[in-house]
DNA sequence: AACCGCGACAACCGCGAAGCT
DNA sequence: GAGCTTCGCGGTTGTCGCGGT
């Protein structure tokens, strides 16, 4: 039994065409057996998470509107790091693509805080000490990449309340080390504290993706045959957007 | 022009829950 | 009820493009 390797990375053009066709056949479930007879040589799981982050019509690209970020921090104050929870309260959002958002977004106020606190106590010793900077390796930050180490030559601007928040996170990480996941959940909940409240009841988005999926999907099916027939899969897919740039 | 840092996004992995036999 | 399979979620890593130096 020779078994073809299965296939990892980014996928292409002609998969996902691939993909498209043989969800509308069999539906969004069954993803091993649609794995095996599209010929994709893909694991089930692969397909599912393409369809769902990237192929799924629906799906919204672009940037996170001011809106939706502020029921982003809004919902994850409430219920923290449920993001396909949060993902079901913004129509065509993926909860890959929140939780992107929000690692990115938090990151960013992370940094700006630990700047903020080390311009701000220069004099102490006691705080900078606690945090992960190139000299004190000895404290649990985890960066994962040069990127999350931060910059201090940048300038950034804060709240108050972040600021608290930080500072207190920091007290705690001196004690036994802190996580750069609950710094950042600290600084979301004191953020929806002082700007966000209310925002919620306000906006209620119908919740498309609920009724989404089968129906819109159907109308083109006999489409999506045609075009497989023609070799037309250019237009399709661009039609999805495809990657970068698209 | 080359390099670097960073943001944005795609994709993989491990684990637990749910469903099925 | 046990064992197995499938699915979904959250965490993490990899890659690409862009802007600044």
């Amino acid at each position: 039994m020779v078994q073809e390797e299965t296939r990892k990375g980014p996928w292409t053009e002609q998969e996902d065409l691939q993909l498209v066709y043989f969800v509308s056949l069999f539906g969004e479930r069954r993803w091993d057996f649609i794995a095996k007879v599209s010929g994709l040589n893909r694991t089930g799981k692969s397909c599912r998470l393409r369809w769902v982050n990237y192929l799924h019509p629906g799906l919204k690209r672009g940037r996170m509107t001011p809106q939706e970020e502020r029921l982003v921090l809004e919902l994850h104050s409430r219920w923290g790091n449920r993001w396909s929870r949060i993902a079901r309260k913004l129509p065509g959002r993926t909860d890959n693509e929140i939780k992107n958002y929000w690692r990115t977004h938090m990151r960013k106020k992370a940094q700006e805080k630990k700047r903020a606190l080390l311009s701000s106590s220069s004099s102490s010793t006691s705080i900078s000490s606690s945090l992960s900077l190139p000299d004190n390796p000895g404290v649990n930050f985890s960066p994962k990449s040069k990127s999350e180490e931060g910059s201090l030559h940048d300038k950034g601007s804060c709240s108050r309340d972040l600021d608290l928040v930080v500072k207190a996170a920091g007290e705690v990480s001196r004690e036994e080390g802190y996580s750069m996941d609950q710094i950042w959940e600290e600084i979301a909940s004191s953020e929806e504290v002082s700007s966000i409240q209310g925002y919620y009841k306000s906006f209620s988005p119908p919740m498309i993706w609920d009724y989404c999926s089968d129906s819109l999907w159907r109308s083109n099916e006999e489409d999506m045959k045609m075009l497989l027939l023609m070799g037309g899969g250019d237009l399709v897919i661009s039609n999805y957007g495809h990657g970068r740039g698209s």
